[in-house]
DNA sequence: GTGAAAGCGCTAACAA
DNA sequence: TTGTTAGCGCTTTCAC
């Protein structure tokens, strides 16, 4: 390639990436030659010369079922139009919400592939993601707080969004609130259950365990914990994720229990499926798109060099109304 | 690190590799310095050496709203999966239906990044894919077929499932049955129609184009046609997408339109979140995750030197029945 | 304004 | 059984 041009292939690299002054005419030569060669340069030779790939990795943690990815898909979906606007490729990986493919999947990640990290993290609480991730790129948390702040964290306050919802069903007139959950002890349904409990007590309602229903969050957990529910005589219920969401709902059509008559719901996540309902869902909104943005933003000042004290940001999660309360 | 086990380079790389004989003695020294220096080997050089980057691209075509998105979005997931058993890893790339952008993207992989690539082309019709993709790594299509069979392909017969569902609509005694879909054009859209015809043709129904609407693939569009083919007394809707499927379901459900009593219907893609419809939906079912991995395993043959004529493979789609029809 | 040449961290042929 | 060494295709310093 630089002989076709008959220059050197530092001039070639010159032209290519507008790093020094070359003059008119070579540049045209170096263009010519390119083209009659239809000269790709090697991007493999570039990352290891220049220490940077232009690739960054996602892990995120997928499973089985498609409704409770679509959270993290938006936010890949968001994360891969940012970044290409940035000049950058994506890496997707999926921890499957296993711990060891996580760590795993990190060392792959360790080989100098990537030059900045955007995790869901799999365990928030107990691991210790300093060890492996001591590295050579920037990371930014997102969705889920890891306990030690070792990088920016970007979360979703779903804190916010949840406690409208309940004081929302509470001024209504709703005293027997039933609460749906997936497991405890990760920071979001924590959060979700935090709030419930302030929205109670600012309005000077009794909080009673027995309304709050935690299972594997699953199609048809959220079924049978609305069963319990509505059989424990409750007027309204907050499901906190998207896929017991769903179960709820469905358990209540089938019964042709009316909506919000009978019962009122107030679901998590708005996607365009909860439009088909009858009536329309309410839900709490988060806000995932702008999470993605805002992780990659945060992750390319990183790699820039930005030396600032780590940050966690929280976007507020947002009730949106419709029908169903 | 060669240095501090006290070896050549040589031995590390084959050590790591396993790419010929080192004796016990020597490996333990290597594994303790690696061990030592929390060693990485660097993917990148390595690369660059073997001319392989163990890294895949896969091409899709994601618009703005989420529902579309998903069955892509499932084969990302699938394709994930079985490559992360290979050893490989996957660069996820979105074209959102964009011509420029896609082979944008294209180039990009065109300098050496990765070793094959998964397309879900935007224009399988006019544009000469060969062009940009004369390159250096095997391609497998999928989805929509390319005007010239350069590659693998792997497609859905959505045909397959679409007769049978309208098979059942007229055995079930329905004579005026709507069909909605997104612009012809694309393979996908029209082979659902040409299944429709032949259903028709076969079971001597006149072919009436006033019960065919077409419009772009969006839930508003869904709505407003139904409620068309609704007004034109038809008394069985097949809906040929997704996105549009659900309009569909929400406009009969807003008007309160008794299913499948007064209007029978079948959907397009089976998620979960067809299950909270009462009834729950009826619908032709594509094998996504089958796709990625049939496609992931073509795609890995291929690089692995498979000099075979390229193929076309057709995975039958299926007729879900639930109690919309 | 441009070129020569070192070297990024590996792999693999060849040599010992 | 292991080491030496030549590159892979770039970027970048230093020199002219």
């Amino acid at each position: 390639m630089a002989q076709k041009a008959d220059v050197s292939t530092a001039t070639v690299s010159h032209v290519i990436n507008e790093t020094r002054y070359v003059a008119e005419e070579t540049k045209k030569k170096v263009y010519a030659a390119m083209e009659e060669l239809d000269y790709r340069p090697n991007s493999v030779a570039r990352s290891l010369r220049s220490r940077k790939s232009n690739i960054i990795g996602l892990l995120v943690p997928l499973v089985a079922s498609d409704t409770s990815n679509f959270f993290f898909m938006s936010i890949a979906n968001g994360i891969e139009q940012v970044l290409k606007e940035h000049g950058y490729n994506l890496i997707l990986s999926n921890s499957s919400e296993d711990l060891a493919v996580e760590q795993n999947q990190i060392k792959v990640f360790n080989t100098q592939l990537i030059d900045g990290l955007i995790i869901a993290p799999v365990d928030s609480v107990e691991h210790d993601y300093q060890e492996n991730l001591r590295g050579n790129y920037p990371t930014v948390f997102i969705d889920r707080q890891p306990k030690d702040l070792m990088s920016d964290t970007v979360l979703i306050d779903s804190g916010s969004g949840t406690y409208e919802a309940i004081k929302l069903l509470i001024t209504k007139g709703h005293h027997k609130i039933g609460f749906i959950t997936g497991p405890l002890g990760i920071t979001t349904s924590d959060e979700r259950l935090a709030a419930y409990k302030a929205a109670l007590e600012n309005y000077d309602l009794p909080f009673d365990p027995e309304l709050v229903k935690v299972a594997p969050a699953t199609f048809d957990q959220g079924r049978s914990l609305t069963r319990e529910l509505v059989k424990s005589g409750v007027t309204a219920i907050f499901a906190a994720n998207n896929v017991m969401t769903m179960g709820a709902v469905n358990y209540l059509q089938e019964q042709s229990i009316s909506v919000p008559d009978d019962v009122a719901i107030i679901g998590f996540d708005d996607y365009d499926w909860l439009r088909i309902t009858s009536p329309p869902l309410s839900v709490v909104k988060q806000p995932s798109f702008e999470l993605g943005k805002l992780a990659v933003e945060l992750l390319i000042k990183r790699i820039e060099g930005n030396q600032e004290p780590y940050q966690v940001y929280r976007l507020p999660s947002e009730l949106v109304l419709r029908g169903s309360c």
